[in-house]
DNA sequence: TATACTCCAGACACATGTGTCTGGTCGACC
DNA sequence: GGTCGACCAGACACATGTGTCTGGAGTATA
């Protein structure tokens, strides 16, 4: 969420954005990642919330806004996690995608199910498309910049990202349910693919 | 498709499929493919082709036993594709990697779309996502195939079949799309890094 | 020609969704 | 304590979806 939170000081200091409206965004996210934009739907949020939808319409002008302003929160959230991987193992690239897969593996700060449902989303919106294609052209440089790192160069360092990423995205499309012990034990195998590196 | 021919003794002559169902199946694959189980509805489909609701409900019970059978219809023609290749190209691993990917990029007789429309439908369904992963482990087992043709062994086929069939779906659920002509021209670099050999 | 069967149009009853509007409740301020 | 604004309940008008039913066309069969 961008910057509609409380009101710390008098009644209302400045910016006063009241605190339903996060509430309601959250609640949309929750059955957006449950269901599709099918589930996000003014009646069925205000069931989960148990109130009515009187008070949907004093926030959101309309069905639709919650959804533009669901797509941009996904998109401006999105990026940083994979963007923060090059900052904080600057220039060593197994390292990097170390910690890239372990953001995978862990998903606690980043939400596969979230990236999933807007994934579906796009496939009928040509907006959402866009959008989701500019976030990953930015995540498959952020791994281009892993493979140079790791030693390649150009047209090899940009495969080996794209396959990285491609599969990654299949994997969590495919609806793959493996125990986390798991994922990293056949961590090595990947990697040695992938990376064409010993791990 | 399962079982609901005909009506053989009758007057129409033998397996007469009274061409209307085909039909409402056939609009309610292409709108399932544009616009996911929401276009899939009795209305939108009469609407397409013309005419009134009345007819649809003497071909099918409901709405779910249409969705039904869209499901079937897909399970039951979207494996026969992959085990073909290994039926054509006995034994050469590599002949018939290429073989798939050809399937791949040609985009004819295997429909991406169809299969990511499916996919869509089974994050928010679970006896959809039984379905795919069935679909999905038997389209693996090829490939592992195939990787065993090439040459690995046990586990490493395994992983290069996943990875494969991950980055391919990973691709498809992208959205991304590449003239054939630059993804004939890609090919020869993510062929080394999947099968790990020359070609 | 009479009959029987296949298939469709259109009305009905019902459910569920959206967005608007009116009338409140409640707490913070003067 | 009165006022004002944030917020919500619930009714209304409307749209769109499902499934049922009745009354047919149209065509092949007897």
């Amino acid at each position: 969420m961008s910057e509609q939170m409380s009101k710390p000081g008098g009644r209302a200091p400045k910016t006063h954005q009241p605190l339903g409206r996060t509430i309601w965004l959250e609640t949309a996210r929750r059955a957006f990642i449950e269901e599709g934009t099918a589930g996000v739907e003014v009646n069925k949020l205000a069931k989960r919330l148990g109130v009515s939808r009187g008070g949907f319409y004093w926030f959101f002008k309309s069905r639709k806004q919650l959804l533009d302003e669901l797509l941009t929160y996904w998109a401006d959230t999105s990026t940083v996690l994979f963007e923060r991987v090059l900052q904080q193992n600057g220039g060593d690239g197994m390292r990097e995608y170390r910690a890239l897969v372990d953001l995978w593996v862990d998903e606690k700060e980043y939400d596969p199910k979230w990236d999933a449902a807007v994934r579906d989303w796009a496939r009928t919106s040509r907006a959402v498309l866009k959008m989701v294609q500019r976030v990953d052209e930015k995540r498959i440089s952020v791994l281009e910049r892993i493979f140079q790192d790791i030693g390649y160069q150009g047209k090899e360092a940009h495969i080996r990202a794209r396959i990285t990423y491609y599969h990654q995205v299949g994997y969590y499309a495919m609806g793959v349910r493996e125990s986390r012990k798991r994922r990293l034990e056949l961590y090595p195998y990947y990697a040695r693919v992938l990376t064409g590196r010993d791990v």
